[in-house]
RNA sequence: GCCCGAGUGGCGGAACUUGGUAGACGCACGGGACUUAAAAUCCCGAGAGGGCAACCUCGUGCCGGUUCAAAUCCGGCCUCGGGCACCA
């Protein structure tokens, strides 16, 4: 056999090669057979509960997926080795627009679709290794799961809080179909480049609105969710505080209801603003102006669909109509303008233009009179010379009684003074606005409600849930919803009255089915509840939710929504469903352009030039990894080439979670060079390891020199790792950390003398610090761990065993490194044994020579000493 | 416009929570060892400028402040990224 010694310090004929593909493998199939990551609820430990945002099946797992669970995994993994019962599961968000697309183009059917689109990606993750429980998967897309859905859609019913009015809709004409906002580009429908128009459809909502308050109350007891994420949602909410008033319209009965958030500034009205389609113009507007008003508001319908979201420049047009101020009793003009939104409080706007921009803008723009009443405190506006509105706080003036109050202080006085008046009252207002679930959509969870002529829409009996969604029907992406043509679904008896009846076509939004998922996991296979109780109450909340910040509003609050309604329906009794929120970055490349060929895709550049038609190519910004874009990286690729953990280890690594990364190939080179080096450290070091136990600071008596350090630097190590990991999620240092780790290892095993491996005390502080490492590494890089600690001798796999302790005693130094600076610049660094006393320390610096030459011929003004740190002397 | 977040070597980032050696760790780079050679591996070097050297000066977007001491705290500004955007 000694032909075949392999080249390089210390190798022999026993040496392994580090093949992650080999072990990978089989530490999957270990871990499954023994259902090692199985949620059971162990009496003693307390349960955590770890959940990664479920993927959309869309056939392959991107670099978002990758990241996104190898967090999710290492807190997973972490926690498992911590001794908690953990939860961590993993399904699929499988209803979707996508999905019928990919029917529509290639002639499936969007359940085989998703059905092998799933089954791809769940073998993808298995070969990521991640800990999931896999008995507990979910589909949304499977009657199992929608008959819950239909079921809690019903529930709400019941309450009141899902019901059905005319709302308006993105509608393609070209295609007959409505579109989701995200499917409107620039005004046009994303498939056909028609123009959308706004259509009045009737629609089911769920009023979220009911929840407003509860929902942004939470808001602020949320310790555990990134600020920007609870910010955005409380703009998103937007609740605001006023009054609503009534102006009367002179010489008619009819009344214009307005909301105003400052009631302190209504002596100042001098014109009305009204919403252009208000329906009230249509009765107040007199003849000469009613066309003109008419033209106007098809105009401004028009402008909004063209511009999208870019602001307009202020217009209106006069109704001919007056108002009566309330308090006042002065006549102001009404007006229909472009900046006033139906959707928003009552459509109606009390124009004050000296104390609101927009109204001050409107009014200098047609001639209107500027009436002040506040003034800046110590000063009196003048309103022929402003030049903007003064919106800041101030006294009252030109408001009768109210003079000479303090605004702040006349904004609740007036308010009080009209509800008693009856002219109005005290209101809060909100933007959020109530949920539109109905989708014109085959691939969807289907509404259980049935048309019948003469009992109007009736809910589909609970017992006859779930309604399936048939699997025959035609997807052709024109004309009707499939389902509407789908006869044998639609024609049914009415459950009421038994007389022929038609069931609702359209099928809800897919966030339907993500508002709960979280909580079905926690008894995923109940068949006569959505989920138990008492799995619920004691899974429930999940402790740590991770996922991209795209969901920052839409799912979260609609999760939270659920959350709360089905606490209020006695499901459950948590108020809030995630306790701690984690938003990872994005995973960003470098986007490479060929002049002639245009984005390459990173194979198609070879070495800087592209591979049709060789010129240079130019690189560009680093962006988010997007197909059209063209800077993606195949998963698979990765794994291929390197293994799970390299591709998990330098997601990890590159980057704090939170911040974005890029990505770059030479890193990924990196983090497999380093697992090879672990590897090598236990592969070369074998012998020796498998001849010693490892240290045990308790019962071994203590050590000293090179020994006591190493010693130290390993409990200094898994300190550092245990904090970065389980209390800020820093893996970025927390593998840095043991990197450096492993660098001194190396150092050490090089030694083979007293002060290395030469004594068998030194082989046991190696092997102790050997062990930490593979045990520290196993929640990144959890096969080759696996595998090591096998070599290492262990018969309990890693995920069975305990993550390492550190010992305090351990981390004692005897001696410490001070620092000394003379006026705030180092000038001299001394080794002093630890908690040197004061004077101690002083006579040593100025014994210092280095420290001397500074100090020579000044005065010593000064002293500081921050104890076994540094010292600061400040001399003149 | 408003609200967040971030600006540190050639690059990703660390130190910011708790003011105390700025640049850990990794990448790229340079040098050495091993090899017939290369790869791989191991070791060493490296913020910039100056000096033969010991060392010195400057240095965390900019300006100012607090402090014995500021990347870190405070005030003002600049740039980039994100979110909201006529919300009455």
């Amino acid at each position: 056999m000694d032909e075949y010694i392999i080249s390089g310090p210390m190798r022999n004929s026993m040496t392994r090669r580090y093949e992650p593909k080999a072990i990978e493998q089989a530490w999957q199939v270990v871990w499954e057979k023994d259902k090692a990551f199985k949620a059971v609820k162990a009496s003693g430990a307390g349960k955590r509960y770890v959940l990664e945002m479920f993927p959309y099946p869309s056939g392959r797992i991107h670099m978002g997926h990758v990241r996104n669970y190898s967090i999710g995994d290492v807190i997973a993994r972490f926690l498992m080795m911590k001794g908690k019962n953990v939860l961590h599961p993993m399904g699929w968000d499988s209803f979707g627009l996508p999905a019928e697309n990919a029917a529509i183009q290639h002639g499936t059917h969007p359940a085989a679709w998703t059905h092998e689109n799933i089954a791809n990606m769940r073998k993808q993750l298995r070969r990521m290794g991640f800990s999931y429980d896999w008995d507990r998967e979910v589909a949304t897309c499977m009657p199992d799961y929608y008959r819950w859905n239909q079921w809690i859609f019903l529930k709400l019913h019941e309450k009141g809080l899902a019901y059905k009015k005319r709302s308006s809709v993105n509608w393609c004409p070209d295609c007959a179909t409505v579109l989701a906002n995200e499917q409107v580009e620039d005004g046009l429908c994303w498939r056909c480049s028609s123009t959308v128009e706004m259509k009045v459809l009737e629609q089911w909502f769920l009023k979220i609105t009911a929840y407003a308050d509860e929902l942004l109350d939470f808001t602020y007891k949320l310790p555990g969710w990134p600020e920007r994420v609870l910010v955005m949602q409380r703009n998103w909410i937007g609740k605001s505080e006023g009054a609503e008033v009534f102006f009367p319209v002179d010489g008619s009965e009819e009344k214009i209801r307005i909301f105003t958030t400052r009631p302190d500034t209504i002596c100042g009205v001098t014109f009305m603003s009204m919403a252009p389609e208000h329906p009230l113009l249509e009765k107040i507007s007199s003849k000469d102006r009613i066309d003109e008003v008419r033209r106007f508001a098809e105009k401004v319908k028009a402008e909004k669909k063209l511009r999208g979201a870019e602001p307009a420049e202020k217009e209106g047009v006069f109704t001919g109509a007056y108002c009566v101020n309330p308090l006042t009793g002065a006549k102001a003009p009404v007006f229909a303008a472009n900046f006033v939104l139906m959707e928003y409080g009552t459509g109606a706007v009390m124009a004050v233009p000296a104390h609101d921009q927009r109204d001050f803008e409107f009014a200098k723009a047609y001639g209107l009179p500027v009436n002040a009443v506040i003034n800046p405190h110590g000063e009196i506006l003048d309103v022929k010379t402003m030049t903007a509105a003064f919106a800041g706080e101030g006294v009252m003036t030109n408001s009768g009684q109210f003079d000479n109050m303090k605004n702040t202080e006349a904004m609740s006085a007036i308010t009080t003074h009209i509800a008693q008046k009856g002219f109005g009252a005290k209101t809060v207002n909100y933007k959020l606005r109530d949920w539109g679930i109905s989708r014109q959509r085959y691939w969807g969870c289907p509404i259980p409600i049935i048309y019948c002529d003469s009992c109007a829409a009736v809910p589909v009996p609970l017992d006859e849930l779930p309604v399936i969604l048939p699997e025959d029907v035609k997807l052709t992406g024109k004309g009707l919803s499939p389902l509407a043509e789908a006869g044998a679904f639609i024609n049914v008896k009415c459950p009421k009255c038994g007389k022929p009846a038609r069931r609702e076509t359209d099928t809800m939004d897919t966030f339907v089915d993500s508002s709960w998922y979280f909580l079905r996991y926690t008894s995923p296979k109940a068949e006569s509840v959505p989920f138990e109780k008492t799995d619920a109450d004691s899974w429930m909340p999940v402790d740590q939710y991770i996922g991209g910040i795209e969901h920052a509003v839409m799912h979260l609050l609609y999760a939270r929504f659920f959350t709360k309604a089905l606490r209020d329906l006695g499901l459950h009794p948590h108020d809030e469903p995630f306790t701690n929120l984690l938003t990872q970055g994005m995973v960003c490349k470098e986007i490479v352009k060929c002049p002639e060929h245009g984005y390459l895709l990173p194979e198609e550049n070879a070495g800087g030039k592209c591979v049709y038609c060789l010129k240079p190519v130019e690189t560009g910004a680093v962006e988010k990894m997007s197909k059209s874009k063209k800077n993606i990286i195949d998963p698979d690729l990765i794994i291929e080439k390197y293994g799970a953990d390299t591709t998990r280890l330098f997601s990890l690594f590159a980057a704090p979670p939170e911040r974005d990364l890029d990505w770059n190939e030479e890193g990924v080179e990196g983090s497999y060079r380093f697992l090879s080096r672990v590897w090598r450290l236990v592969d070369d070091n074998i012998e020796l390891l498998s001849g010693a136990r490892a240290y045990d600071p308790a019962r071994d008596e203590p050590l000293d020199g090179a020994l006591k350090e190493m010693h130290r630097a390993t409990h200094k190590t898994i300190k550092k790792v245990t904090e970065d990991v389980g209390e800020n999620f820093h893996f970025n240092t927390a593998i840095s950390a043991i990197m450096e780790l492993v660098n001194a290892l190396y150092q050490f095993s090089q030694k083979d003398d007293a002060q290395g491996l030469s004594p068998l005390r030194g082989r046991q502080v190696f092997k102790e610090a050997v062990n930490a490492v593979v045990l520290m590494l196993a929640p990144f890089a959890p096969h080759i761990s696996e595998e090591l600690w096998k070599m290492l001798g262990s018969r309990e796999p890693v995920y069975r065993t305990k993550w390492p302790e550190f010992n305090e005693a351990s981390l004692v130094k005897a001696e410490t490194l001070i620092v000394v600076q003379i006026n705030g610049k180092v000038r001299s660094r001394l080794t002093l044994a630890v908690d040197t006393p004061e004077d101690a320390v002083r006579r040593a610096v100025l014994n210092d020579e280095k420290s001397a030459e500074w100090i020579k011929g000044k005065n010593i003004l000064k002293f500081v000493y921050v104890p076994n740190k540094i010292v600061n002397m400040v001399v003149s």
